[in-house]
DNA sequence: TGTACATCAGTGAACGCGCGTTCACTGATGTAC
DNA sequence: TGTACATCAGTGAACGCGCGTTCACTGATGTAC
């Protein structure tokens, strides 16, 4: 597999579409979506700007593999966030701890990977049509839930929209701290805190206390 | 007072900076942040780009202006929405009911104006200097929450970073409504449920029950 | 196994666009005497 | 009250830039016979 800074010598490239998919993320995760250029992955890739044109669309769509690419990163931090800690016997405690994680696992890869995470969330031209339902980490967080009605921890009364408020707090804290105002209130060192005061209080909201 | 619309006669405007201010408040109202562009408002108002530079540094200069007045217009909401209810007789069901407001003037903010909402928050090149614990609506949210601990209905070691949570909870919802993927997986009818849920869990998590 | 030919995957030059910004300038205004 | 002049607030033309996109093209590949 050639790098893809290397001189390309071959006519054919061999996959464009995937160099090219890769040069635009790589450049998202440099600065974002607004600088997913077209010309400058080509240019990256050591290809005519025309080419792209062979494996994509235009602009919005190659914009659109990289936001795919970069929900599909998120979602595997957050994976990789539950399976880094160790089950616990008590059932409802590792659903709780798998919940944390969940959230844990959000804001940490928006502070990570601030440029990809607001590439994952940018508007592009043609809507996204997979319905975040869909999605792993979406079906996890619903299933936790679901879990933890099972055992009697969550009301049942208390988990309609329990995943979307759950999402919001976490996604909110995730965006006011990658370029928002929270990042100025906050000096760095408690954003720990804060993230944990976070899962904290969903927890005891949602869980009647 | 000239409307924007109609010709210019004099060779003076008269008060440029706030006419191209209010033209460039206009096309972020119409197009989010990226629809500010300076030639466009200065179109708009009849003058020559060249003007603008007479009263703005620069574009991102102009950008500014136009997020200051935004985050204004919220914090105008914000209160307006708490002004909008009456007052209740106990102070603890009082402080509750304005804290609620605060929330859903945020989020009914973004959802009336999501061009300005989306530039309220919009990065530019120049950092913003003031203080977000500065300004009134941040500072409405401090008291509120410290008349519930006062009140004894928040436990004083659940009010550590208490106002970023909420504020975190309401900014996401607000964000992912706007337009995020959370728009696509609810029903238009149902986000008033979804405010109204995440409002309860947050206050429940806060006041342990 | 060789050859003709359709198809695929690139090139290179050019297009129009609209932007932010700068230049040397002119018209209007206000102030000192 | 008039006049000279500094200052202020605009104009108009032009700049360079980099973008997305299109055009007619050529080089490489694979398939039918």
């Amino acid at each position: 597999m050639a790098s893809m800074t290397q001189q390309r010598t071959r006519y054919h490239h061999g996959n464009l579409p995937a160099a090219l998919a890769e040069a635009a993320a790589r450049l998202a995760r440099e600065g974002g979506p607004e600088a997913v250029v077209l010309r400058e992955a080509a240019r990256r890739v050591g290809v005519s700007p025309t080419a792209a044109y062979r494996h994509f669309a235009n602009h919005d769509d190659l914009l659109h593999a990289v936001k795919d690419q970069a929900l599909a990163t998120l979602a595997g931090h957050m994976e990789a966030e539950i399976g880094s800690g160790e089950p616990l016997a008590d059932p409802v405690e590792d659903a709780l701890r798998r919940f944390r994680a969940i959230g844990a696992g959000y804001v940490r890869f928006a502070l990570a990977e601030p440029g990809l995470f607001r590439t994952a969330f940018c508007r592009t031209d043609t809507p996204d049509p997979p319905d975040p339902s869909a999605t792993r980490p979406f079906q996890i967080l619903t299933e936790t839930l679901d879990t933890l009605v099972r055992l009697g921890k969550i009301p049942p009364d208390r988990r309609p929209f329990a995943e979307m408020v759950a999402w919001a707090t976490v996604h909110g804290l995730a965006v006011l701290l990658v370029d928002g105002p929270l990042a100025r209130l906050l000096p760095e060192d408690a954003w720990g805190a804060v993230i944990d005061r976070a899962g904290d209080t969903v927890i005891e909201g949602l869980t009647h206390g």
